[in-house]
DNA sequence: GATATAATTTATAGTAATTCTAAATTGTGG
DNA sequence: CCACAATTTAGAATTACTATAAATTATATC
């Protein structure tokens, strides 16, 4: 049995100050596996949170993510999102409704050519139509 | 021994009309594999083509993509650039120096859970320091 | 527990890639 | 060569994101 740690303890554990924001958009994240935008997670949240800041959206999901307790997924419009689940796998992106889904794959082992280069994260993304897209408009 | 088509003729040969802006833009892509956006492009060009207008280059890099003469690769800084190399390979995008290098690797298969999606394009996209950057500056 | 201080948040203005619009131009089938 | 639809063009508009600077807050230390 894993012991999850709480968004705080994990903050703490990253080494950074736990403030309400941080904890607010940590907690979206890890509840909400759709990979939001930072206009969606400030949308979602800022009813019950009228003091929140778009600007404190973009600063903290960038924190998040230099901590790499969440990874970026830029899509193929060019949007980032936020996704909790940080173990390395791929991204499939629907043109006609814009949802991204997730999907098993194993990284490809970087080539000789690149020998010396520092790889902080790999991104594989299908794009095209969704099972129900494809379905229902083509 | 293979027969390369002309710009022109691949243009054709795709059905769409032969301009000049789309032949220009289509012969710099396939002569500059540096994988460039719109605005370099553009920048590149426009001295020897005074009336080349940057709304062109989008239009026609996007027409080139919509008919598979050219490929789209979304940099995780979320520019889009131009590669006129369509054969599937892999890209590491440097943060320091934004360069865009090609390497090889086959395509992951889409998983069960996407049956009947329809796959247009699959990137795949690592990032970090390249070797120059690594060397130099960490 | 109070306090100093550096980090963070916030509102707002600014930037830059991209898209939109509508008039001018151009490629191509007849 | 003509008609007409497709394309190009300039410039305005949009939008995701960043910068700025003042207000607030978390935490280390007393």
């Amino acid at each position: 049995m894993s012991i999850e740690l709480s968004a705080t303890d994990r903050l703490r554990e990253a080494g950074i100050r736990v403030t309400v924001p941080r904890l607010l958009i940590f907690q979206y994240l890890i509840d909400n596996r759709t990979h939001p935008t930072c206009d969606r997670i400030y949308n979602d949240l800022k009813d019950n949170n009228p003091s929140l800041s778009l600007a404190t959206v973009y600063n903290v999901t960038e924190k998040l993510a230099d901590e790499k307790l969440v990874a970026v997924i830029v899509s193929p419009d060019g949007e980032r999102h936020y996704d909790s689940v940080t173990d390395f796998h791929g991204h499939f992106y629907c043109d006609q409704c814009s949802s991204i889904y997730d999907f098993k794959c194993r990284p490809d082992k970087m080539p000789e050519c690149l020998k010396g280069a520092v790889v902080k994260s790999v991104s594989y993304i299908a794009r095209g139509y969704c099972p129900d897209c494809a379905k229902n408009h083509i």
